[in-house]
DNA sequence: TCGCCCTCGTTTTATATGAAACGATCGAGA
DNA sequence: TCTCGATCGTTTCATATAAAACGAGGGCGA
C-alpha cells in the first residue's frame, strides 16, 4: 500500500528494454550515430548523402526517383541529398534526353574516388559491430531482420488502411 | 567500356541492402512508423510520450532524468514529452521536498487507464511482428541485438574521442 | 557564511524531416 | 491536335530533433 506496485505482477509486463520495437529504434539510433561520425568528419556527407552515392557506386546512372526506391527514402530527401552532392562536386547531373523529367545522375570522379575510399571503410566497421558473433549467429540476424522487415511491411499495410 | 562497370566485381563489395547498419536503420524505421500509428490515432500520443508513460507504468514515481536514462532519450525530449502529458492530464508533476531541482512525476488516473489500455496493444503488435519466428529464432534475435547494442556503443564512444 | 562547481530541467537555436502543394513534362485517348 | 490524368523532382510548411545556452538549486570546502 506504501509503495506503488511495479505493474501488475504478470510475467508478461510490457517491460520497454524488452519490447523490440524498442530495442530496434535504440539500436538503430546508436549504430547510425557512431558510424555517421565517419560520414560527416572524414567525408563532410550526411547518411542520405552517403545513401546515394553507395548507390550510385554500384548503379550508375540512375535516377532521382530510382535511388529513392533502392535507399528507402522520400524523394525530398534524395532531392536535398542530391543537391548538395551536385554542389560539392561529387555527381553530376542531366536532365534524360528522352524524358525531361528524368535527371540522369553520375558519380563525378571525385565522386567515385570518395566512394571507393569511404566503402571498405564502412565494411570494415560493420565487421567490427559484428565482431562477437559466429557465423551462424550471423546467418540467425541475417534470416530474422528478413522476416521482421517483411512483416512489418506487411503490419504497415494493415493499420494504414 | 560502354557501360560502367557495377563496382570492383570484387563479392565484399559494399550492397547497401545487405549492410547491416543500413538495414536497422529501415527496419527501425519501418516498425517505428507501422506501431506509431496505434499510439498516435487511437491515444493522440508521440513514441516519446509513449516512452514516459510506459516507464512510469513499471516504476512510479520517477524523475526526468531517470525517465531520459531509461528511455534512451534526451533530456530536451523528456521535457516535451512531460510537458504535454502534464497537459493532457495524464501525469502530474510535484517538485521534490528535499531537492527543489528534482521533479516527481507520477500517472494520473486517467494516465494510467491509458497505460493500462496501451501495454497489451503493443503487446499483441509485438506478438504479430514475431510471428514468422519461432523460440529458437527468437532467442537467436535476442541474444544478436544485445551483443550489437553493447558493441555499438563501444564502438561509439571509441570514434567519439 | 561565501564561493565555486556540479546537477536538474527548460528554452533557444539550427538543422532535419516528411507530407503536401507545386510546376513541368509525359503519354494515352478523344 | 487537344485535353486529362499520371509521373518526376523541387519547394514549402509544419513539426521533430539534438546540442548548447540558460536559470535555479544543491553541496562541499575554505
Amino acid at each position: 500500500m506504501d509503495q506503488a506496485a511495479p505493474s501488475s505482477g504478470k510475467d508478461d509486463a510490457l517491460v520497454l528494454e524488452r519490447f523490440l520495437p524498442y530495442r530496434l529504434a535504440v539500436l538503430a539510433h546508436t549504430v547510425s550515430g557512431a558510424l555517421s561520425t565517419i560520414y560527416r568528419d572524414r567525408f563532410d556527407l550526411t547518411i542520405p548523402e552517403w545513401r546515394v552515392l553507395a548507390n550510385l557506386g554500384r548503379e550508375e546512372p540512375s535516377s532521382s526517383n530510382r535511388l529513392a526506391e533502392r535507399g528507402s527514402m522520400d524523394k525530398a530527401k534524395v532531392s536535398r541529398a542530391v543537391a548538395r552532392l551536385t554542389e560539392a562536386g561529387l555527381i553530376t547531373r542531366e536532365t534524360d534526353s528522352r524524358d525531361n523529367r528524368l535527371i540522369v545522375l553520375r558519380l563525378s570522379k571525385r565522386g567515385r574516388s570518395v566512394y571507393q575510399r569511404i566503402a571498405p571503410l564502412a565494411l570494415a566497421w560493420e565487421a567490427d559491430l559484428l565482431e562477437g558473433l559466429g557465423d551462424e549467429e550471423r546467418a540467425a540476424l541475417d534470416a530474422a531482420l528478413a522476416k521482421l522487415q517483411a512483416r512489418a511491411e506487411a503490419l504497415k499495410g494493415e493499420a494504414g488502411g
